[in-house]
DNA sequence: TTTAACTTGTGAATTCATTCACAAGCACCC
DNA sequence: GGGTGCTTGTGAATGAATTCACAAGTTAAA
């Protein structure tokens, strides 16, 4: 890739493609940046200029050809495989997630799930089953998730993605409250409630 | 508030203000830019300009008082108070939240959860009480609560929103996967995880 | 074939956010 | 008191993201 993507570009191809989905099941064929802006609550440029980065993929004087964007969307965002998902942390939130929709319907495919509780150890978390943390490294280098989900707590975290790191994991989906140290070529991506809900209490207090 | 704050200014306040209290639990007295920064993965320069929104808070040659700033961070976010806090949709996701350490340590308290599944109507979430969502408006009016978590099925998320938005609530935290609209009194703020996991398809792809 | 109505793709302009760079202030020591 | 070493606060410079604005391409209808 020669141009560096911004995030929040990326983020909007995310949600455009959601849109295109919708609109693939409703059988309509094409659709213009307009509507696509409408649908994403961003402006009509903002989805070509988002788009011409990749190419161009719209007809002048009609729009897109939904089926098509949403290929190429699919294309670009890497969509197009399935991506092996390890859960590390049994936890709550590693149970909501374990029964997440959203994975499967991106064929995002959940492997197994890790901790360090013996009452964890052995259970299934809605079909995914809990093995013990210390056997991550040979399960790693035998099934070769791409993508490990932390929902560790926070004072566990920096150590368990030290740890996952090390087994040659690129991307990591992290959910502890705290900021993350990783080396360059590892993708972390932090969902974090407590500063979501901070934001909140500011919009609350400010106005 | 004068002048307009970036939503990423207010996120890194918010992370600031986590690493301030781990310092004062530490019983350390001053922190410079720079050591915030270096914890907050940013530039001292960063953390200067942030905090100069708001006023100025250091001394120079020594920093900023951890205990000062702390509190001042407190103000600014709006956490000096309590928040009250409903959950709409007691799933899975909704059961996950009402244990989450990260509302209380915060003093966001949960009074209750609501759901139109007759199965969990009456059901506790972690001492959280599942109430029917026919009471929704009656309860609202009475308790004023003043943040809506939703964890519904994105299929209901708007029509849930719309509902939320008409009893008065101005502040939302949706976990639905898919765009919302509200009024502009209205702050929502969405934890997306399916879009974070297509940041990482996408990174995992793109190099 | 010509015209009218649309819609894309994209440089240029603008707005917004981050980084630079340095004067000014403070603490400590000689 | 003056010098040294640090660190803040902030205008100015840079860089990044968004919006503007319009030429160029497409369809459909007259």
């Amino acid at each position: 890739m020669a141009k560096h993507i911004a995030d929040s570009t990326v983020r909007r191809l995310s949600a455009y493609l959601r849109f295109l989905e919708d609109f693939e099941s409703r059988g309509l064929s094409t659709i213009s940046s307009d509507e696509l802006a409408r649908r994403g609550g961003t402006t009509s440029a903002q989805v070509r200029k988002d788009l011409s980065f990749f190419g161009s993929f719209g007809k002048r004087g009609l729009g897109y050809s939904v089926p098509e964007l949403a290929e190429r969307l699919r294309e670009i965002l890497g969509l197009g495989r399935e991506w092996k998902v390890i859960i590390v942390g049994a936890g709550k939130i590693g149970a909501a997630l374990a029964q997440y929709r959203g994975f499967r319907q991106r064929r995002f495919s959940i492997l197994a799930a890790y901790d360090s509780n013996p009452e964890k150890i052995g259970r299934r978390l809605d079909g995914v089953m809990v093995h013990d943390i210390e056997h991550l490294e040979r399960d790693v280098a035998r099934d070769e998730p791409d993508i490990a989900v932390l929902t560790v707590p926070a004072e566990d975290a920096q150590a368990v993605l030290d740890r996952v790191v090390r087994t040659g994991i690129k991307a990591v989906l992290n959910f502890a409250p705290t900021q993350l140290q990783a080396p360059p070529d590892v993708t972390v991506k932090t969902v974090n409630m407590a500063m979501e809900l901070e934001g909140l209490s500011y919009a609350l207090t400010n106005r």
